[in-house]
DNA sequence: ACAAAAGTGTTGCAAGTACACCCATGC
DNA sequence: GCATGGGTGTACTTGCAACACTTTTGT
């Protein structure tokens, strides 16, 4: 039999909920409705069930509230500072998610821009500072960027987001260049119509499987 | 009073500790003493204990066996499959060390070289490969080579850690090109002396502090 | 003398940055 | 006709990669 002597901690999981809304970056927060630091903005969380992949705790947190898709989760790091909490131990893993263009989320909580966020409880700001900048980091590298885009999309609405996440403009024929040299996208043959502007070639992100 | 209605799981550390052995990067790994997986190798590692903040534990988890001056700390991820360990619920905060030059390690474990590792219990072998990985990424854009080195020594000492952990040759002139415009080191004015070849300048690394 | 590491520049390529104009469409 | 975004190329700079020889010391 498995003996533990020393008293276990309760763990947790806070996701930083990441979404572009008029071409601002916002993350969702919610009032916590108990104490401690009832009223607070916090990130939502939750405790880890019993037998439950962290991964899925931190569906369950998003999904919980306001059932979405699949959206994109990774985990940045564990947070487990003994008086995080000023009710026990607990310790924190901590995810963060994005929700792609056109998603509806109906749950409770506001969305903030990333450079105007309240005053968080706990240490949810260090968590949410760490979230952004490894997204913002992870533009350069990767193509997570495409992750907030869904189905098909215009060279212009995707630099629109990545100028949203980044919180700076980018150069369009720059742009499109680094985004064909890296591969990103593949084209659709299809074209936007009806804006007033000229149809637009539509594209799609290259592998809709796995990564 | 605070209640938590779910099973609370056991919350350990487990260290990944690199050091540089015979221009070999290498990795501490312990017989594991108990079951399950007794008698395998496995990454050190130990619970965290009330109030004990998880860099600590990390640090008790490479110090209880044998003292060791302060070492380069950083957390990885968090591994929390719930069959992971198959005595119980028991999330697992990864963390890695570096070792530096000259160092005195008399406790218990053996060191492996990373590309000859044995097979390892519960799922260590990903904590090590994920660890390896960010190590050696890490090269690339931050001073952590440094954390391999102690006092002072020269460019020729600092390039052959830099190969071993990479795993590969580099070039002595791109690599001291690249030293220099990184600004990693200063010049201590002072010269090596007694080899069967030249005296060379003698570097440490910049800022003593912090970082 | 020989073995061992120290030290030192140039060239090519790739990636990133700065920068401006005309075009097709909807209203 | 005018506002809106679509689409396109060149020049410069910077960082990375390839590549070889001479010098100093200890044995």
């Amino acid at each position: 039999m498995f003996t533990y002597e020393y008293p276990r901690p309760a763990v947790t999981v806070d996701l930083v909920a990441f979404a572009v809304h008029d071409s601002a970056l916002q993350v969702l927060l919610i009032r916590r409705p108990e104490d401690p630091f009832i009223g607070a903005w916090t990130l939502p969380g939750g405790f880890v069930h019993d037998r439950e992949p962290l991964e899925q705790t931190a569906v369950r947190v998003l999904s919980d509230k306001a059932d979405l898709g699949d959206v994109f989760m990774e985990q940045l790091r564990s947070f487990g500072d003994p008086d995080r909490d000023p009710r026990d131990r607990i310790i924190s893993v901590a995810y963060f998610a994005i929700l792609p263009e056109g998603h509806v989320y109906s749950g409770p909580g506001s969305w903030f821009d990333v450079d105007a966020l309240p005053e968080l409880g706990f240490d949810h700001r260090e968590i949410a500072d760490v979230a952004i900048e490894r997204l913002r980091s992870k533009l350069g590298y990767t193509d997570i960027a495409l992750e907030f885009m869904s189905g098909s999309f215009t060279l212009g609405e995707l630099q629109k987001k990545w100028e949203a996440v980044l919180g700076q403009a980018l150069d369009k024929r720059n742009f499109r260049k680094s985004v064909a040299a890296r591969k990103l996208v593949v084209e659709t043959g299809r074209k936007s119509g009806g804006g007033a502007h000229p149809p637009a070639k539509l594209y799609r992100r290259r592998s809709g499987f796995g990564r």
